[in-house]
DNA sequence: AGAAATTTGTTGCAAATGCAACAAATCAGG
DNA sequence: CCTGATTTGTTGCATTTGCAACAAATTTCT
């Protein structure tokens, strides 16, 4: 059984993911891109059927409470980044579908995006050190099995 | 420079820390305690040279904004965990000094916390990982270092 | 010494967030 | 069917958060 080590590996762990966050965030920011939940929404759209999603699953997988995500998705449709519509089998659903618009800033996202994790991340860890990490990630953290999903492309956030 | 296996080391590395953190604050308040960020503060004012620091140092280590440190502290201050402190050498500057109280809440707080790290992370990794991931954190977040003295206060040389 | 620039903490305001109550729709089980 | 329990999304309310403006104190520079 393990005392201090894990600990310190917890803490480095949590100070460092803090901290990374922050800088991205305040890098997107920087250049008036939308923060990385808005990223987050759009990716997890675009990799459902359909690129819809009702407002429960979407909620699950990006971790917004359900109120949130009532309210984050009436401002995405105010910026016509996501449409809504109701579920024909279900009349109390809504489902989230990605607009054209939706896809476009997702991808313009991510160019960004996706520098600033080579930046401030990758670039300082080895192809080794990389593998190591993901399997740690795996074993610390287990995402339910999702029936639908596709393979995966970039930055599942 | 390599692309894929660093995203998704990324991708993997942001949910797990989104996910376990999310997981700890839960069971945290589940059972009646403060959230992890009181006790940020609470630790980071016990390492700190005679348990108090300055609002401006607090901020940097704890990662709040300056007003947010203001009222977090204003609210700590109503349940005896610090104290406020004018600092004698700079007429602007704040101290905030932990209690007697301060310190038994992050005592109490710390054996909660602590089991939720080892059931939820530590367990599922070997000594080995430990190594390994304390290291590669190192390298991805260095932590900037603070003349841990009573550096900025100044004039106090 | 003195004017300008910077730092420090506070405050008002607007936006975001969490919680709980709620209505409508669906489901479970007799 | 029918009644009660559950799910789903919305809304009101209180709390939290971030941003910008601000005054006081200190530092910098001439």
């Amino acid at each position: 059984m393990n005392t201090s080590k894990g600990l310190e590996a917890w803490a480095k762990f949590f100070v460092a993911s803090t901290r990374l966050n922050q800088v991205m965030e305040d890098a997107m920011k920087l250049e008036g891109l939308p923060p990385l939940e808005v990223y987050d929404v759009l990716w997890t759209l675009e990799r459902a059927p359909d690129h819809s999603l009702r407002f429960t699953d979407l909620g699950e997988r990006v971790l917004l409470s359900r109120c949130n995500v009532t309210r984050l998705a009436e401002k995405l449709e105010g910026q016509g980044l996501i449409e809504r519509e109701r579920c024909p089998n279900d009349r109390r659903g809504v489902y989230a579908v990605l607009t054209k618009e939706g896809l476009k800033l997702r991808k313009d996202m991510w160019k960004r995006y996706s520098a600033l994790i080579e930046e401030h991340f990758s670039s300082h860890l080895s192809e080794k050190e990389q593998t190591q990490l993901i399997d740690i990630m795996k074993k610390v953290w287990q995402e339910p099995i999702r029936a639908d999903e596709k393979s995966s492309c970039p930055g599942a956030v």
